[in-house]
DNA sequence: TAAAAAAGAACGAACGTTCGCTCTTGCTGT
DNA sequence: ACAGCAAGAGCGAACGTTCGTTCTTTTTTA
């Protein structure tokens, strides 16, 4: 699968860095891009990409533009920034994917784990912002892009796993199996549900009865066999 | 602001206006609101709500920018029209539901419908934008809730006669039944999977499927009775 | 020919960014 | 251990640009 979660030598949560060698100066200015960062996300969510101006993240992390533009060269790296941590941790979804008894336990685990992440951080509209932003932006789309050919091969794996073990029997090729897979994923965290008023608790059992109905053998139930 | 282009009693493919003692002047006018509307969409699409200049809309619909505000007072007006119109031709989904031998047939017809028209008019990046846009504006935010709520009455609807005729047994009370297939709907536009090369014929059967198997009766095949 | 429509230069505000300057810091030689 | 100091970090006024919008003037229309 090969995956490449910390290509580039990020630490998913663990400080893992050996600490030694690295200069105090180093960590100070480590620990001031991800307050840039941090008070970044909180003006792009309230304001949006565009909307947000450089003096209010200037505001909001507490430092002057001068400061600032120490760290980051543009906005526009700053929205890079972000949407590459973004990804990263989109991506945290597929390396819990192996977890649980079953693959399918396994995928209902890792997608109902991200929906309360999305949900407990409130980042549900930062996803709305970096897709508006992927259709224009060059360098973000391709971040976008980057993070769905993962999923695409995560997604492939699953199935096969899946369909190996007979826990599902697609009703389609991956080729069109998966983009739809996909859609539906990004919707339910698109929608924010638990924004809405939908428990999440509510929403797991659905999900897996969603999940399962959709990729099981087409039961007797249905008005034709498809394929 | 207020703008009120025909109020909100939509008329929802019809120009129900009586036509008859509308002069020519009050004719033209109309017509230049929707060149502006128009090529508005073009420069949405293209550079985004906020990334698009009024320069570039005026350029966009060959007229100056003293021509442009004597049809709308402000920038913020054209985007609310926008969306207003969008709103109405999601609308139009709903009109076709009633089509088709069983109601099953009238939400894949009304469904599919949509999809060939989004991506026909390549308006697909707009309904992101619309729905970035509702994050932070109130007036867009009103417009979209007011639409999924008109949503939310026809779901049900469906549900109702379709269970009343047994073709479907959902899972759950449609308190989070519907905003689930609403979410999934959501995200099949948003992905706008033709766009990505899945033919919109291979996606019929696809989201036929995934309509009737998450609205039928557990089968044998499920793991488990959820309910 | 009066009123409506269109044009496009011009406006102030706000934007992203830069610049000159002052603190602060951690390394250095002793 | 510590004073001295270069370099890093921070500041905030100011820059040039571009934005949405307005205003004056000219052209078109009924």
């Amino acid at each position: 699968m090969e995956l490449d979660l910390q290509s580039s030598e990020i630490t998913l949560e663990s400080e893992a860095i050996p600490a030694q060698s690295v200069g105090k100066r180093a960590e100070n200015r480590e620990a001031q891009i991800q307050r840039i960062l941090e008070a970044s996300k909180k003006c792009f969510v309230r304001s949006g990409f565009r909307g947000a101006s450089m003096h209010e993240i200037c505001g909001e992390a507490g430092m002057s533009p001068g400061a600032l533009y120490r760290y980051f060269p543009s906005k526009e790296s700053i929205i890079e920034a972000i949407s590459e941590s973004h990804r990263r941790e989109e991506l945290a979804i597929l390396s819990k994917m192996g977890e649980g008894p079953t693959v399918i336990d396994g995928f209902m685990n890792a997608i109902m784990a991200h929906l309360r992440h999305v949900h407990a951080t409130g980042m549900g509209p930062l996803f709305t912002e970096i897709k508006a932003e992927s259709l224009r932006n060059e360098t973000v789309r391709s971040c976008c892009q980057k993070s769905e050919g993962q999923f695409i091969v995560a997604f492939a794996d699953f199935i096969e796993t899946a369909t190996a073990q007979g826990l599902i029997n697609p009703i389609a090729p991956n080729k069109t199996l998966i983009p739809v897979m996909m859609a539906v994923g990004e919707g339910i965290i698109f929608s924010d549900l638990a924004e809405q008023g939908v428990s999440i608790d509510d929403l797991e059992p659905m999900l897996r009865h969603l999940t399962e109905s959709f990729l099981r053998p087409v039961g007797p139930n249905s008005p034709k066999k498809e394929n």
